[in-house]
DNA sequence: ACGTATCTCCTACACCTGTAGGACATATGC
DNA sequence: GCATATGTCCTACAGGTGTAGGAGATACGT
């Protein structure tokens, strides 16, 4: 039901989603610099996440305040989702081995993973 | 250099790359029926993957026979980056922790998994 | 050779996205 | 109270995407 994110949104959703409530200013300001998009820009992704009831936007005196309505897990679920069926056809293992085979990892991950894996084994 | 495959578009390249090369009536043939994609849509998408650069026509008597120009492995590690950054921001573990929750892997995956991390941890 | 089935080519159109600009209201410093 | 800074609202516009339709060329059966 919330609508789709789209690519520029989710990085002013991150930023909304780690410091949890903020002006249109702040999330400018917290924005990762090097996009290069102006203030208006942001605003307008703002505006537009409102519109598709992922923030909420509070009127405080002088200027609105954004927070997320929608928890950062879920989007994270839905755009997993639908990465993995377009990317991998659903295939979760591929994706895995796509991705572990590609990338670096520290010890501490690794770890946490080697660990997780056990469980999940241990589970069935 | 390859421009960006759209989500439709992945559909029609997951059945390229699998069957390799084939006209517009077998692409459509072979996608996954449930889209409901006239084959009028379909040979959209073709022809504009062939403007991408992504796919090759060559026509043969009749009718025109496409190919993938680009290798699968670089368009999912292209498709992979962009989705790490934007809904992780980078981090690797943080994905592979969310999919390994998220997701359900057979008895044979995850050893492979374990493996694989195991020679990760090995190269260090 | 003629009708019929195929295929391609060009065109359309609405909605989404990235990228703002300008007008107007409001608060703030002096 | 007036100029200035700040914030919101509305508007714009080009390029990408999903979703085809119709016209015209071509091959195929008889």
């Amino acid at each position: 039901m919330p609508q789709k994110i789209s690519s520029a949104e989710w990085e002013v959703m991150n930023v909304v989603w780690e410091k949890q409530s903020l002006t249109a200013a702040e999330v400018f300001e917290a924005l990762p610099k090097g996009h290069g998009w102006k203030q208006k820009t942001v605003n307008t992704f703002l505006t537009r996440l409102v519109d598709k009831g992922v923030l909420a936007a509070d009127k405080q005196e002088k200027a609105y305040v954004y927070t997320a309505r929608v928890a950062r897990e879920k989007s994270v679920r839905i755009e997993g989702d639908s990465f993995l069926q377009r990317v991998f056809r659903g295939a979760t293992g591929d994706l895995m081995l796509h991705f572990c085979e590609n990338a670096e990892l520290s010890a501490d991950e690794i770890r946490e993973l080697e660990l997780l894996l056990k469980k999940k084994k241990a589970r069935k």
